[in-house]
DNA sequence: TTTAGTTTGTACGACGTCCATACAAAACCC
DNA sequence: GGGTTTTGTATGGACGTCGTACAAACTAAA
């Protein structure tokens, strides 16, 4: 007998890992909770009190972690705990280039936006060198705010409306940019010398956001949609994103919902995408999508016509979100989660879908009879992606704290 | 600032921690290749060949290695390395149950089936207690032959035709079956003093039979679906099965292909079970699919007069064809798999059902244009759960080595 | 004020595991 | 038969955790 391949490649295990995992336990566990002192990390973890204080030295050099040094108990016995924080100086830098706009944000461990900023362009007219040029001036700025307040940049992510090669950040596909096979994550990576950049789809960075500091917070299940012009999905198994084989999974928006439907820009029937996508929503409610030749964000018009009970406008939410309810049913049966968040468009527009989204999940959802099926809405809307591209370096500190001793902080001056 | 949970708990590591992932690593290198020396297990796990001695020395003592001394080299200068093979003696347990049949075997690490039997009744029609009952009675058959082998049995697993909390090995519903919230693991538990007993969908079983021993062997991401009374699915990422958050994702059956189709079991409309199971591809092709009150097994039949070329089943079988792809596409769309396995009464429907299959595909996968997505025939058919059940357990011998020696070799008699 | 009790954080030796090195064994080649 | 090559084992060192002991800092009670 013989296999072609090893059924679980795990690779070997040495002093070290045992090292590096007890750092990220023991960071994750003072970002997991409330500050907290050596004994009680290590009362929870199982390290010894000796252990954690090693762990938490190093940690604490790697500007990981403070020791503030307050102490918070009410008359509690014993000697006072040293109160441990998370380090405020390691930052790390989100991007987002959206269909109309740009978008860069930096962010610290504690999940507090330290600086953002917002260009309204229609990237659809400009070539990808262009956007990417003017996306990495952005950035450039913010590593000078970054430095003007002394902190490190641990890394940047950029947030694609596209199929997305995650492993190398390869943007293969983005048929509302009109771009294809441009990768991302080298050609800023050129721009931005001794910055690790990486890529990501939007959708799947924008789930990241709600479970790091939005609607999912509590949650390690779920899916999330996320819909602009375009509609993608975000899975989170385990607390953690699920990506597929190759990177590029758990594209809500090409699930069937109907294989008589309309043609969709992928070259496929019936898209969930062809249903409930801004502008078909609009469409159907008899809003115009595009005016003047540069297409318009339809959502606050939406919204502000659902609020006037305004009955086409009704009509057309109603639908999506029972279509919505179709896709979301075969997702969630497959991936058997048991919430969903509806983002991007959908988080303002929430009000007039979640009812019949929940309605058709409680139809169509095996598992809807033991556990039910909850709906939420995104707390960061159109800002999670860019937030999500921040916090992917921000979590993987988190899981792998010794990575940042391996990249010596660089001056950005002597690179370039 | 605070999060109600860890983003990535992961717990302590340990000097054990490191033992016990090696241990696995030297294991699987050795069942992932041909039978192998310690110095070339060495070479490439990037293990000195001290330590591949050590660790060699303990699987050895548990009974999942052997030195056979055999050395088939032709003319290589050096001496001769002492040949490792997987040891023959560590077996477990399949268990199936079916709507027409129970099923045990038992299988060695090697893949090799040590024992086989398959009972045909109608478990519609009893109680589950008194199936179990029979199950049980089958696997002590199956105990008593390994006993007089000499063999250890490692666990066994049993493949239900249904809805499976994997964690507690429960079967929450089976709506082909008529059971409901049965705890199936711990029941036979209860009837099988000693044995760890487990329990999972036939479907995910099914894949893992694949994965392990049929036709997805060198592929560590494929969908597979499983074909018989019910339509299933299994999933495999990264060279796992996935579950899903509580262990029943994968449920391709009930994917919507059509929101207007007719109504299915499961409560819901137009899933794509009701186009694509086996009783729904009969009727369409005019085939009776109950006789004297017994459902019959029609796949036979339908194999039959394909073969002949009765267009009423062609056309049937091309009308599952298409359905299969549109509910296919979406998953594979999801999970972001290259390969499709058809697995149970579509693994010898194969030769009518793949084209359309592909065509649809090659139609509504997005990732399509860039690597294509390819359609397999099972290799294991209907024996593919039983088998599956089996592995079940020995990939977790392969995988944590050292958890056969927590479980002391208790003799069944000292315990009944 | 003193004393006991409690909790925190550090120090030190023991243990387990891997690595580097050296060495013996068993083949081939000349 | 001697040199070369490869395999497997033995031994000391490095690293990281554990267990224990101990000092520090605080509360509670005498």
């Amino acid at each position: 007998m013989s296999f072609e391949r090893a059924h679980n490649a795990t690779s070997r295990a040495d002093q070290t890992t045992v090292r590096r995992a007890n750092l990220g336990v023991v960071l994750q566990h003072i970002a997991g909770g409330e500050s907290r002192s050596r004994a009680r990390v290590a009362a929870e973890t199982g390290l010894t009190r000796g252990t954690v204080s090693s762990l938490v030295g190093e940690l604490i050099e790697l500007d990981l972690l403070r020791e503030t040094g307050e102490d918070d108990r009410s008359g509690r016995v014993g000697r006072p705990a040293q109160t441990l924080e998370l380090g405020g100086r390691v930052v790390a830098i989100g991007l987002d280039v959206n269909v109309d706009y740009l978008a860069v944000c930096v962010e610290d461990l504690t999940g507090t936006v330290r600086y953002e900023r917002r260009v309204h362009t229609d990237n659809r007219r400009s070539s990808p060198n262009l956007v990417l040029n003017r996306l990495a001036r952005m950035a450039e700025k913010a590593l000078d705010a970054i430095e003007a307040e002394n902190l490190v940049p641990a890394g940047a992510a950029v947030a694609l409306p596209g199929l997305v090669e995650a492993q190398t950040g390869t943007l293969l596909r983005a048929p509302n940019l009109g771009w294809s096979e441009i990768p991302v994550a080298d050609e800023l990576a050129a721009r931005l010398p001794g910055l690790p950049v990486r890529a990501d789809n939007e959708a799947n960075l924008a789930a990241l956001a709600e479970h790091w500091q939005g609607a999912a917070r509590d949650l390690e299940n779920f899916v999330s949609v996320f819909g602009e012009v375009g509609v993608g999905g975000g899975i989170f198994i385990d607390g953690k994103l699920f990506r597929g084989a190759h990177g590029y999974g758990g594209e809500l928006g090409h699930i069937t919902v109907d294989p008589e439907g309309p043609p969709c820009k992928c070259g496929s029937t019936g898209c969930l995408e062809t249903y409930v996508g801004q502008e078909a929503i609009a469409r159907r409610a008899g809003i115009a999508v595009s005016a003047g030749g540069r297409t318009r964000n339809v959502t606050r018009e939406l919204v502000r016509r659902a609020e006037n009970g305004d009955p086409a406008v009704l009509r057309s939410l109603a639908e999506a979100g029972r279509y919505l309810g179709i896709g979301l049913a075969s997702a969630v049966n497959l991936f058997d989660v048991g919430v969903v968040v509806l983002g991007g468009c959908f988080g303002p527009l929430a009000p007039w879908l979640a009812d019949d989204v929940s309605t058709v999940l409680g139809e169509r959802v095996l598992s809807s009879a033991w556990s039910g099926c909850e709906v939420r809405a995104s707390e960061l809307g159109e800002g999670a992606p860019v937030r999500g591209a921040a916090a992917l370096t921000l979590i993987s500190v988190l899981a792998e704290p010794w990575l940042v001793a391996e990249r010596p902080g660089v001056p950005r001056e002597a690179v370039s």
